[in-house]
RNA sequence: GCCCUCAUCGUCUAGCCAGGUUAGGACACCAGCCUUUCAAGCUGGCGACACGGGUUCGAAUCCCGUUGAGGGUACCA
């Protein structure tokens, strides 16, 4: 067995020939890595579902090793298995990188367009004699994987069933008989360098030759993916962990075909809070998911990053250009990250308070829409969204509180007013309080928080005394901002209107009876 | 079963490759400050090297094993 393993590093890559593109690679966790751009990288998502937390990890992490070292990012379509495979789906996942930031150089390409390169390449392996006839029936192959599996041991084809010879093959084509083509991997140990992982080594006992067309003609996808990446000219694969074991086919692949092997890289797997797998049943799972429920892509971009990756330095909320300027595949981490929504939530929280309002106002629209101000007054609106935007944590919390900005009447809820009723003198204040409200110069914060302290002084009484109800009666709340910054925001007519309906409500309805007589 | 991979606070991570640190940061949680309320912000606290063996004067770091977790094991992708 030993004189025939091969090293995959040392038999099969002579010559740097590429030049710029080659990289050299050994990682061991810790070992030195340099990879030289530009860089020709590839996000292929299956058009099944929406584009998966998982996908999207994979994706920004292909934009940023393109954008660090300069390249182009292609977008190819998986859509080979027609029968999960919907086009709506397509456009869905499209959309979804859109809104995440990421623009793809080239494509979408559907792999579906190019079963016919596909299906040349197994002839061509078949002519060369990499490839064989497999006449087996999926029923035979697997009964005798069965039987191996009770015996403990793994069945492997090529070990179990030699290839046809020519004549046989000539005569059970003629009789038009169906027949699946399986490629002949090569003998000895396959071992490459993961960007991630470093030295990974599959022996030669667990490979097996697999099926690249099956008996109606149309290709696997190991064979697609490889074929397409050559024609793409792809130089790095950087994808999921749940690949890295179909690496040996797919080098096989590249090398029968003539073709320079791509650098791999693997990144884990994003597991869901208490190391589940990821799943809507475990919170949000889904790219859209996150965007409907308001999240700014910049966060869900920022946070994605940063699971499984790290600048090196204590920096967390980063631009995309400087996730850009201090990417490095060797900080990729290796071990598979839990998705923390808590931490999400307060990443959003940072964007939402630290981008520029204009971009804020721009995604908050939608959910603007959804709380019926989709045509409020825009510099109101952005001086409203301005005071709340430190105190919410998404879009849909941020819309809600433009609301009583733009309301005519506020619902109060009586439970927050409690104490208010048990102030008998209240009504009679909040009536001078309008009446300063109304004849007030200049209705800003200065001026309103003059109105509000005199009168305070005038009545005897503490500011905060007007100033609750007040915060109470504009926003049916008993948190929120600066209240002078809060009535300045609102505006005279509306500041005036809701302090109305306020006081009408304190006297249309009775304090609440006393306390219940048990105690 | 077999193969591949992973393993530092509850979570994300820095440190590991080139052994010597009070093992650093962030989220969450707790407390204080600030304050008209609530947030934000600031300050502090809590809290980890999975386990067992080696090697070494010295191990989170190097080696072996165990355990745990994830992925794969298709005429799915």
């Amino acid at each position: 067995m030993l004189p025939c393993r091969v090293n995959f590093l040392s038999a099969c890559d002579p010559a740097p020939s590429a030049g710029a593109l080659l990289s050299t690679i050994s990682r061991g966790p810790f070992m030195a890595t340099t990879l030289t751009g530009p860089v020709r990288v590839r996000f292929p998502p299956s058009p099944t579902g929406f584009l998966h937390v998982g996908g999207a990890r994979t994706a920004i992490t292909n934009d940023l090793l393109r954008h660090s070292l300069g390249g182009s990012l292609i977008l190819r379509i998986e859509d080979t298995d027609r029968q999960r495979s919907d086009p709506a789906m397509t456009a869905q996942i499209q959309s979804a990188l859109a809104w995440l930031g990421i623009e793809p150089d080239e494509g979408p390409f559907l792999q579906s367009a190019r079963v016919d390169e596909h299906r040349a390449a197994a002839q061509k392996l078949l002519d060369e004699g990499k490839a064989y006839h497999c006449f087996r029936t999926a029923e035979e192959i697997d009964e005798k994987r069965q039987d191996a599996h009770k015996r403990g041991v793994t069945s492997f084809y090529r070990a179990a069933f030699p290839p046809p010879p020519a004549d046989e093959v000539e005569r059970r084509v003629a009789a038009g008989e169906s027949y699946a083509v399986r490629f002949r991997m090569p003998m000895g140990d396959m071992t490459f360098s993961d960007l991630v992982r470093g030295e990974v080594t599959f022996v030669e006992d667990v490979l097996d030759d697999f099926i690249i067309l099956r008996s109606d003609g149309s290709p696997t996808y190991h064979l697609s993916v490889v074929c397409d990446d050559i024609y793409g000219g792809v130089t790095h694969v950087i994808r999921g962990e749940d690949h890295i074991s179909n690496v040996p086919k797919h080098i096989g692949l590249f090398q029968a075909l003539g073709a320079e092997v791509p650098t791999f890289g693997h990144l884990p797997m994003i597991m869901g809070p208490g190391r589940k797998r990821l799943s809507k049943r475990t919170g949000a799972a889904s790219v859209e998911e996150f965007r409907d429920q308001g999240i700014l892509p910049q966060a869900l971009y920022n946070y994605l990053a940063l699971l499984g990756w790290s600048p090196g330095d204590d920096r967390e909320v980063m631009s995309r250009q400087e996730m850009i300027d201090a990417f490095t595949v060797e900080r990729l981490v290796p071990s598979a990250a839990a998705f923390d929504y808590d931490k999400l939530r307060w990443m959003n929280a940072q964007y939402l308070s630290g981008e520029p309002l204009a971009e804020v106002l721009d995604h908050l629209a939608p959910f603007l829409a959804e709380v019926g101000l989709a045509d409020a007054d825009r510099d109101r609106l952005g001086a409203a969204v301005d005071l709340h935007r430190t105190r919410a944590y998404n879009l849909k919390e941020l819309a809600a509180y433009a609301v009583p900005y733009f309301i005519d009447t506020l619902e109060y809820d009586p439970d927050l007013c409690k104490k208010f009723f048990k102030q008998p003198d209240l009504p009679a204040q909040v009536d001078q309080l309008i009446e300063g409200f109304r004849t007030v110069e200049t209705f800003d914060i200065e001026g309103v928080e003059a109105v509000i302290r005199n009168l305070a002084t005038d009545l005897d009484v503490k500011a905060g005394v007007l100033i609750h109800p007040t915060r109470m009666a504009l926003s049916a709340s008993k948190a929120g901002p600066s209240l002078f910054d809060l009535v300045a925001a609102m505006g005279r007519e509306a500041s005036v209107r809701h302090l109305g309906n306020f006081v009408r409500y304190l006297r249309d309805n009775p304090p609440p009876q006393e306390e219940a007589a048990t105690t």
